[in-house]
DNA sequence: AAATATTTTTAGACTTATCTAAAAATATTT
DNA sequence: AAATATTTTTAGATAAGTCTAAAAATATTT
């Protein structure tokens, strides 16, 4: 259908179109992909020929209805391959992605349908990130970053902001994993860190960089 | 590591290598690979700069022991995901070679282990054949062609020789899949059509075409 | 608004893998 | 062994995706 280099093309114009709202620039793109700005020039010259999405000399692209598609498919393959390499083959939440970038090019639907049924219809993958559905339909949680929260406020976290593998093996290492439910203990006026209650015996120091990058969905409050 | 296009070169040399003994000649592989023959002689000499095969022009080809690492390293990955596919996923056997013939140039050898450990360490695929060890061993069944079984012998239906879609579908619909057991009854003379016993009230008629098609594990054999 | 800086595009080249058509080598017939 | 047929290789072209360097357009600064 697509090549493998189209949908990744794709699949970043997307993710770039869900932070911004305006038109996505050359040299974003080119950053997201990682090569330079004159082929990408080509390459949006190639996709809006095949009307994946809307091209104006200068002004940036934007995707068609066709193009978005496309690329939601594509996030919905790759993190139900995250999933599936995380819940089944046992990988760790920060290895995932790139084996993941190489299996959501596999060209079948029925594998894609197969496999969702295997893992029980699975709604986010091994970061909280929500899968979206056969039809394109994406599930957001309505999730906060932890540095939105208030002293004395609950959450359970949820999903993460910075998906890097460095990020994502230190939180790791502190147990700082889905599903682990927070209490905002105190923020410091000095660094913006935050002390978190997890249990009667377990508090936590995380700076601001930390918590700017967890996601909770917030749980109950307590004064 | 290797693309996609040199791992289903080296692959496809390393079936023909094991059907024949001599050296492989370029309309083989173009035949094999599905290509033109201009084609593969381009490719075999940029593999065996490589140091992957043995070329000499006009002569034909013959790998390296890295050529062939390479080829069985990529059968291995052919034959777990083949296995996945029909174990885990509920794919039909005529069905699981295309998408498994994609996912064996998904580079990681870590994923290959745990795809490995995950199924349990198979021996074989969903057709009987043998999947390669880490190492390369292959532990080859000693199977023989139905048609080769006496009136009166037994076997376990262990693999096939044709892997078409058409002919595997075909012993689908009649049952005969892996495990099953079968006796010979009769050989026509005419036609070395060859009756079968399965069990009390099931006998069934099997074309010489179908016979030599399927592999058995010889039983014990009845006069 | 002119000068400068940045971004984007064009032009032309390179790589991988492929092709067709013709030439060269090898095999088979007669 | 000469003639014919087949196989293989070479030569030159094509497509996808990339690159560098220079030109053109847009944005920012003064």
């Amino acid at each position: 259908m697509y090549s493998f280099t189209e949908e990744n093309y794709l699949k970043a114009i997307y993710k770039l179109q869900e932070q911004s709202d305006a038109n996505i620039n050359t040299n974003a793109i080119a950053l997201s992909v990682q090569t330079k700005a004159a082929s990408v020039t080509d390459m949006v010259k190639k996709l809006s020929e095949k009307k994946l999405l809307k091209y104006e000399k200068y002004k940036g692209v934007e995707l068609t209805a066709e193009g978005k598609r496309v690329a939601i498919e594509t996030v919905r393959k790759h993190r139900l391959w995250e999933t599936f390499l995380h819940t089944k083959l046992n990988f760790s939440w920060d290895t995932v992605h790139d084996i993941a970038e190489q299996l959501e090019h596999i060209q079948s639907q029925e594998l894609v349908d197969k496999l969702d049924e295997f893992l029980g219809f699975p709604k986010h993958d091994p970061h909280g990130d929500p899968i979206p559905a056969r039809d394109g339909e994406i599930q957001r949680g309505n999730f906060v970053q932890l540095n939105e929260l208030k002293t004395g406020e609950e959450g359970v976290i949820s999903g993460v902001v910075n998906h890097s593998s460095v990020f994502l093996k230190h939180l790791e290492k502190n147990e700082l994993t889905l599903g682990k439910k927070i209490r905002i203990m105190e923020i410091s006026e000095f660094d913006q860190s935050v002390q978190i209650w997890l249990n009667e015996n377990s508090k936590m120091q995380l700076s601001n960089e930390v918590v700017r990058n967890i996601l909770v969905k917030k749980g109950i409050s307590y004064e």
